[in-house]
Formats: structure tokens, C-alpha cells, sequence
RNA sequence: GCGCCCAUGGCUCAGCUGGAUAGAGCGUCGGACUACGAAUCCGAAGGUCGAAGGUUCGAAUCCUUCUGGGCGUACCA
């Protein structure tokens, strides 16, 4: 089921972040110069503020007078002189504004205006990093998906990991978010299944057969014709193949989707909902919707098959979607899927996929098109394959001679925060090498012990502080005046970026970008800390310090639990 | 053949949707613990962003062509 955002819409609103405030001095800026008619009035493109690579640069710089040069034809120095002549800032919080380059704004922040940025970080606390984005849209993510015939190997813990974070990335920014896993339990490979267990069967009660090459050849198949053989004795000799078939089909699906839920759980994930194909057309819901599709002319009968005529929306060709022998296609379920899904009220849907079924996306954008809904109403996210890797060198795997390395011996050999930080740590859409050496190391080559590491250390120096006798503070305990060090300036400003990048993540559904950050946030924090005595004898100090190392332990805290992973106070 | 994805220091990868002198980590070299956790920090070396054109004030990023790799091109899922 979905649920919807925990948070209150109104607190969250209110929050401005340093870009923000400077993107509105900027905005009012530049209405000033049309009132005073030092620029033409025109159309503002939307003002971007960055952070420059250089310090030199300022600590945020914007480009809107180069944006408004060709609409005001006059050089962007000229404009960028205007606008900054107009600036009004009443709020005292920068030190000085410089115009550079081509014609960059560049803004120097006061030193006490960063302290102040830390208050919403204590006020939100857990909620921190969250936002209003979404404004409680309801939004479906569906991932893994696999068939129940078999375990999931690494390259579904990828998209397992991949689509767990997009949810809860998504529900952060306040849509309304649900998990859902689609169970391919109707078609063929269902029934090789049963038969491959039965052939195992029949093997182990002594007959002499030759085990089908088209067969799953994995050893968890005779593991469960030896579970049957154990519970039902010689029944399914005696019954034939044609009964013994449809309970080794079932038996086998349901042990092992079970299986796969309890190995999915180990990883952290956790679906709202398991959605069985079988359902849709114990329901009718495939023939109905292709009798309707088929009278808007969007399904036409050729010799004896029904097309969907997906060339309509830019597809390379038609799509059969029921055979010559009457049988339907996936592609027909996962119509009446996707419908499905629309009528349960989803306003937008996002698929994580592997990336060898790209070439699918056509047919399923024509296929929501042809429903009614808008290209954009699905998100496909593709999730390139992994490379397993011990040290270095490649593990072997075959799924079909049944050799491969599963999301539980993965997840049993390095534990559940490496594998999901492993996961998440590149661009969905790269081949990842996964080396089960680093992700199992206690030591600087592995990523994820950075982050927590910092975490760490700042809830060691807290309760080290707390044992001097020293309070932990809020936010009003504290003289603002006192976070002067540059490299608590470069801390603040780091924190400050969090909600954005949350907002950017679930927007571009890129989940690496959380990676990333808390990494560069370690990095900002373990920098100060080399640098600089958080407790000591000046009690004012330390106790802006104390609020300091809070705060970004707060920050860490949120990010790795969008992530999944968990933030130690001791390691 | 056609389509999609990828190509960035020795290796693995970022690059905020077009911004200023392209960044991390690992590896290499050199430094920092009688101080809150050295799983850390500081510094150095190392790149014509696969190639060639084009778009404009400005390109790793957008367009075209080419090269090299992955995947897909079913009445399989």
C-alpha cells in the first residue's frame, strides 16, 4: 500500500537554502533595474546560482547577466554592473559581490550568514533533506520482477538496491510511493519450470531419463523434486506427467519466490506489494483490454495473430501480442499490467529494468500512449549489468547451467551496507565491477567504511564531550559569530546542499548522487576535524562546534538511511 | 544492416542537465598521532575528456560523421 509523506508540508516550505536566497536577491534585483530603466524589461530566464570551483570565485556565483545579454544587447559586464548596483541586501549577508570573467556574478557570503543556515538542520532533525517536491503524487516503482524460477543472482541485486533507493529517494520528496514487484508466474517458462522438477523427480525415484537440455539445470532443482519426493513419496509417478507437471509448476513457484523474498529481505528490500501476472488473467483483464484496444483500432488481426500497432507511436514495428495458436505474449499481460496500474490511481510510473530490455521501452511508451496517458506518465530506468569480481579477477557465471553467484552468498559474504553502497555507488546506467574483496574489506578501499567512519567519530567525540561535563547544544545555544574557519564555512555549506541534492536525485531518479555527496561531506568533515579541536577549553567555542559536528552528523544519518545503510555510532 | 547505451589521469568512476584553470577514490612518491577515533588528514606527480567537424560569448556536456566496446533487434520473458 501507499503511504503517503510523514512530514508537514508547511515546515518544509518555508526552508531556503543560501541558493535560493541569492536566486531571489537576484530576482529582485533585476525587477528593480526594469523599474529604475537601467535594463529592458524582458522575460528572466530562470536564475541559476552555482557553486564555483574556485574559491577565488566566491562561495556562489551566477550567470544570469551572460542569460540576459542577447535579449538586452548590451555587453554582460554592463548588465551584471546593473544588477548588482540593485541588489538590496537587506538580510546583511553578503560580504561583497564581485562581477568576474565574462560576466559572472560572484557572491562572498558574511561570515556569521553561514551559521545560520544550521537552524533548520535542528529543527527538522530525521526530516532534514526532505521536501514538498512531490506534492503527495502518487508514484509506482516496480522493480526486479524476476521469473520465480530461480534465485535472484547479483545482477537483480543491483536493481533490487537501484529501485528500494529510488522509492525511498522519491517518498523523501514528498510524493506518495509504492514498492511493487511484478511475479511472472503465467506463461511457459512457468511450465519448463514444473517440468524440469519433474524430470529431477522421476530421477530420483530411479527412472532412467535424459534430463532436457532446455531444462533449468541449476541444483536447486533437484533439491526441490528430492523437498516433493520426501513429502509425496511415488504420487506423481503414478499420476503421469499431466498432473504431476501443473503441482511441480506451483510448488516449485511458490517455494521459490519465497526464497527470493527472504533473500530480498536480507539486502533491506521490502516490496508494499507482490503482483502476480496470473492474476490479470484469472481476472479476464488481458482479453479485456485487448478487445478494447482492438476496437480503437490500436490491435488489428493479421493472419490469425493480433498486432498492437506500436509503429503509431514510433516503434520499429507492430507487436504480436496474442499468437497464431491463441496463445497471449507477455507483452499483452504487461498491457493490461500497466493499465492496471493507471487505474489504481498512480499518477506516474517508473520501471527499473535490466538493460538488455531497452529495447522494449518503445513498445511499452506506445502502450501507455494508446491507454490514454502521457509518454512521461513511465519512467524506464535502465540498470546496466554487473561484474562479478574476486579480486580482480571475474567470477564465472551461467544462469543457465545454473552457476551463479546469489543476492545471498553476496549479501552473507560482504554484508548488507557494503552491498547496498557497492550498488549504489555508480551511475545506474555504467557496467559496475563488483569485487567481492573490496566490498568485504575493513579498510580504506572500501567506500562505504569512509562515511560511517565519519559518523563515527562525531558521535565518539559527542559522548567525549558529554563525559567533560559539556551539553550537547541547539541551535540557540550557540554564537554564530564563532563558526568563522573556513573550514567550517565549506562544512555548513555542504550541509546546506543536502535537501537540493535529494531534490535533484529523486528528479533525475538518480540515485548515486547520494553517494557522492555524503562522501564529499565526509571529506569536508574529516578535514575540519584534522584542523581543528572541536572540545576544549573555550566552552563558547565548543559548544558551536559540538553544534557543528551535530548537525552533519544528522546530515549523514539522513543520507544513508535514503540509502539503506546504517550509520554506526561505533565501529 | 538498424536501434539504444558506453568511451574522461595507470585502474575504477564523478562532472550539478551549456559555464571560469576538468575532479574524486585506488595505485605511486613525500609528510602528519605524548591532542576529541590514523578505517583519518596534508602535499606531489599524472588527462589534447576515443577522433574529426559544427552550433555560440563559452562544449567533457548539444548536433553530424567516424573508430572501438556492450546490449538489443522473436508469434522468449
Amino acid at each position: 500500500m501507499a503511504s503517503g509523506p510523514t512530514f508537514s508540508f508547511s515546515i518544509l516550505q518555508r526552508r531556503a537554502d543560501m541558493k535560493k536566497k541569492l536566486t531571489e536577491l537576484l530576482e529582485k534585483a533585476i525587477y528593480s533595474c526594469f523599474t529604475q530603466g537601467t535594463l529592458h524589461e524582458t522575460v528572466i530566464p530562470s536564475i541559476e546560482v552555482e557553486l564555483p570551483r574556485e574559491g577565488a570565485h566566491g562561495d556562489y556565483a551566477s550567470n544570469i547577466a551572460m542569460m540576459l545579454a542577447s535579449g538586452q544587447r548590451r555587453p554582460p559586464r554592463k548588465i551584471a554592473e546593473s544588477i548588482v548596483e540593485s541588489i538590496d541586501d537587506s538580510a546583511k549577508i553578503l560580504d561583497k559581490v564581485e562581477i568576474a570573467g565574462p560576466g559572472f556574478i560572484n557572491f562572498f557570503i558574511k561570515g556569521s550568514a553561514w551559521a545560520a543556515l544550521l537552524k533548520e538542520v535542528d529543527a527538522l532533525g530525521d526530516k532534514y533533506g526532505q521536501s514538498a517536491m512531490g506534492m503527495g503524487s502518487k508514484i509506482q516503482v516496480e522493480f526486479v520482477s524476476a521469473n520465480p524460477t530461480g534465485p535472484l543472482h547479483i545482477g537483480h541485486a543491483r536493481g533490487a538496491v537501484i529501485g528500494d533507493v529510488i522509492a525511498g529517494i522519491l517518498r523523501a520528496s514528498g510524493f506518495s510511493v509504492s514498492r511493487e514487484y511484478y511475479i511472472n508466474d503465467a506463461g511457459n517458462q512457468m511450465n519448463t519450470l514444473g517440468e524440469s522438477v519433474y524430470y529431477r523427480y522421476l530421477g530420483l525415484m530411479g527412472e532412467t531419463i535424459s534430463f532436457p537440455e532446455t531444462c533449468y539445470q541449476g541444483a536447486y532443482i533437484t533439491d526441490l523434486a528430492r523437498e516433493v519426493r520426501d513429502t509425496y513419496g511415488d504420487t506423481f509417478l503414478k499420476s503421469g506427467k499431466e498432473a504431476a507437471v501443473p503441482f511441480m509448476t506451483d510448488y516449485a513457484a511458490g517455494s521459490i519466490l519465497e526464497g527470493i523474498k527472504e533473500d530480498l529481505e536480507t539486502l533491506g528490500v521490502v516490496f508494499d506489494r507482490y503482483f502476480s501476472e496470473k492474476e490479470l488473467y484469472r481476472d479476464n483483464k488481458v482479453s479485456k483490454i485487448i478487445e478494447k484496444l482492438r476496437n480503437e483500432r490500436f490491435i488489428y488481426e493479421e493472419e490469425g495473430t493480433l498486432w498492437f500497432k506500436t509503429t503509431d507511436f514510433g516503434d520499429e514495428k507492430d507487436r504480436v501480442v496474442v499468437r497464431g495458436n491463441g496463445d497471449p505474449t507477455y507483452f499483452a499481460a504487461d498491457i493490461a499490467y500497466h493499465l492496471n496500474k493507471y487505474e489504481r490511481g498512480f499518477d506516474r510510473i517508473i520501471n527499473v529494468w535490466g538493460a538488455d530490455h531497452h529495447g522494449y521501452i518503445p513498445r511499452m511508451q506506445a502502450c501507455v500512449q494508446a491507454l490514454g496517458r502521457k509518454k512521461e506518465d513511465l519512467d524506464v530506468v535502465l540498470v546496466q549489468l554487473v561484474n562479478l569480481l574476486r579480486g580482480g579477477v571475474p567470477v564465472p557465471m551461467s544462469t543457465r547451467a545454473g552457476e551463479f553467484v546469489t543476492i545471498r552468498e553476496v549479501t552473507d559474504e560482504v554484508g548488507r551496507d557494503a552491498a547496498r553502497y557497492n550498488f549504489l555507488m555508480r551511475r545506474s546506467n555504467s557496467h559496475l565491477d563488483f569485487d567481492l574483496e573490496i566490498a568485504k574489506a575493513q579498510s580504506n578501499e572500501n567506500p562505504v567504511y569512509y562515511v560511517q567512519y565519519a559518523h563515527a567519530r562525531i558521535c565518539s567525540i559527542m559522548r567525549n564531550a558529554v563525559e567533560q561535563g559539556h551539553r550537547i547544544p541547539v541551535y540557540g545555544d550557540i554564537s554564530l559569530d564563532l563558526l568563522a574557519a573556513p573550514e567550517e564555512h565549506e562544512l555548513i555549506k555542504m550541509i546546506d546542499t543536502f535537501p537540493e541534492i535529494v531534490e535533484g536525485s529523486a528528479q533525475a531518479l538518480e540515485p548515486h548522487r547520494i553517494p557522492y555527496y555524503i562522501n564529499d561531506l565526509a571529506s569536508v568533515f574529516h578535514s575540519f576535524y584534522n584542523k581543528h579541536k572541536v572540545v576544549s577549553d573555550n566552552i563558547a567555542l565548543t559548544q558551536a562546534r559540538l553544534f557543528l559536528i551535530k548537525s552533519t552528523g544528522i546530515v549523514i544519518r539522513n543520507a544513508l538511511r535514503l540509502l539503506g545503510v546504517s550509520a554506526p555510532e561505533r565501529m
